[in-house]
DNA sequence: TTTCGCATTTGATGTGAATCAATCTATTGA
DNA sequence: TCAATAGATTGATTCACATCAAATGCGAAA
């Protein structure tokens, strides 16, 4: 068992935000990319120090959004993507009658907003599930600098694109897979993602509940639940709440792309 | 019924693109965005004459696709975007082990190829349901243009963002509506979409087969044809093979919002 | 026109996930 | 420390959709 109950699984994040202000004066703080240690995730990703440099003055400000608040909301006004520096988050729609629907869960480093930008105002709620914190870049700078900085616009399209291909593989596990399969999917990715920032390749803590899960993954919470217990039985993975070891990794990725047996 | 039968419900498109080619010499010949019927719904929405000018040289070349073909394959390299000038297709990926998803239909004035741009690769099959002729916009050329053309680079992000909130819909519609809702909604959007351009609100052919519908809802082709059946039991549509004609929205409506009976 | 193949419809049956319901377990706050 | 509460698990049952199967309709090609 031995760490797995520490609550270190992933602290906050492995990939520790270096507190990279440049003091200016005693009431004004600057922020920077290019002293960020997320540059190599986040916006500035593929840039040259000069492009950097840039760069610096996308972020207008720094945003810390507290466990269950919202950091935009379906109907507000749209001004800003958001680079997430520390924390969770969950964004979600809602139909008119109410049914919600996760649309996606983003960690440090990832950009949410990108909702906003075709009418002018969010389509969906971000909500932080645990303290967060966000870079906040406004629209029209982000858009006045990718028209000087080449490898900007290049990034942002490829933001774009990235989360446009990401829902297509959502649409794939929602249109097409069972129950074991969306979650086995769903564990595979999150696990990757966090590996990438630094943490443990089999180990991890679901910031989020079963009922989000299962709304992201389309199911109920009780599936959600039940699938782990079917997990756990065949010795797949160790689940204690919230806390998620994966023991066969192999095993998860039969599960997602079954061998065809010929 | 009267023209109910008849193949002219959308023949191949009621705002015909004019033959909008600029003769240059006996072997070569020039498109142009400006004179093109449908600059009001495609990539020169919102541009001002001058601006529009500008953009003329944007499309390389026009491309034929006859029914059946693919545009573009997955794994195949990306180098363009693709401005839909007539005719109607799909767009599907594929998950390792053979299972397939339809992620989207797309008609005259759409843009598809936007899954490209983040590894430089597609990561979907474009098919042409029905022999199409397309706008190529390679993308080098649309990202130099945007950066000198404000108006050009603010549409190419909102075209994306459009893409990203369509698809947080049919992750709504996937994730948490049954197969009545799905069914209604997609008749709904379909329409709506024919509409704008120009068709009937009421009135529709199918380009798709049940089954290509049946990927997209997440349900199975029988499903999609006894939900079609049920409908007109109830008298909501009338459905002759690929000839749909609905006969109550508002029903349509009611079914994908569900009135709460207070 | 006839034939072939594909798309569609419809029926009978099976099943995976939803629903309803009862504990159980952690966490929070008094 | 204990009560209150939200989240999670587990069981019993139901139901919507899938699956399997057969029949029908339609369009393309001979």
């Amino acid at each position: 068992m031995k760490a797995f109950h520490s609550d270190e699984a992933h602290p906050s994040i492995a990939i520790k935000p270096s507190n990279n202000v440049i003091e200016m004066n005693s009431h004004s703080i600057k922020v920077a990319c290019s002293n960020c240690n997320l540059r190599e995730l986040c916006m500035p990703l593929g840039l040259t120090p000069t492009e950097l440099e840039r760069i610096d003055d996308l972020v207008a400000s720094r945003r810390k959004v507290k466990r269950g608040a919202t950091l935009f909301r379906n109907g507000e006004k749209f001004t800003s993507l958001y680079a997430i520096r520390t924390g969770f988050f969950k964004t979600c729609v809602a139909s008119e009658d109410g049914r919600d629907q996760v649309t996606g869960f983003q960690m440090a480093g990832e950009i949410v907003g990108l909702d906003g930008i075709v009418n002018d105002h969010h389509t969906c709620d971000a909500v932080a599930l645990e303290d967060a914190e966000v870079c906040v870049m406004p629209f029209d700078r982000i858009e006045e600098l990718s028209r000087e900085v080449t490898a900007l616009q290049r990034h942002v399209h490829k933001i774009m694109s990235r989360e446009i291909v990401r829902e297509n593989g959502v649409m794939l596990l929602l249109g097409s897979m069972r129950a074991e399969e969306r979650l086995a999917a769903f564990l595979l990715n999150l696990v990757q993602r966090l590996h990438t920032r630094g943490f443990s390749q089999s180990e991890l803590i679901l910031r989020m509940t079963r009922e989000e899960i299962g709304s992201y993954l389309g199911l109920k919470l009780e599936t959600v639940s039940r699938t782990f217990s079917k997990f756990v039985e065949e010795g797949t993975v160790e689940v204690k709440q919230r806390h998620v070891r994966i023991l066969n990794t192999e095993a998860l990725k039969d599960i997602v792309n079954p061998k065809v047996c010929n």
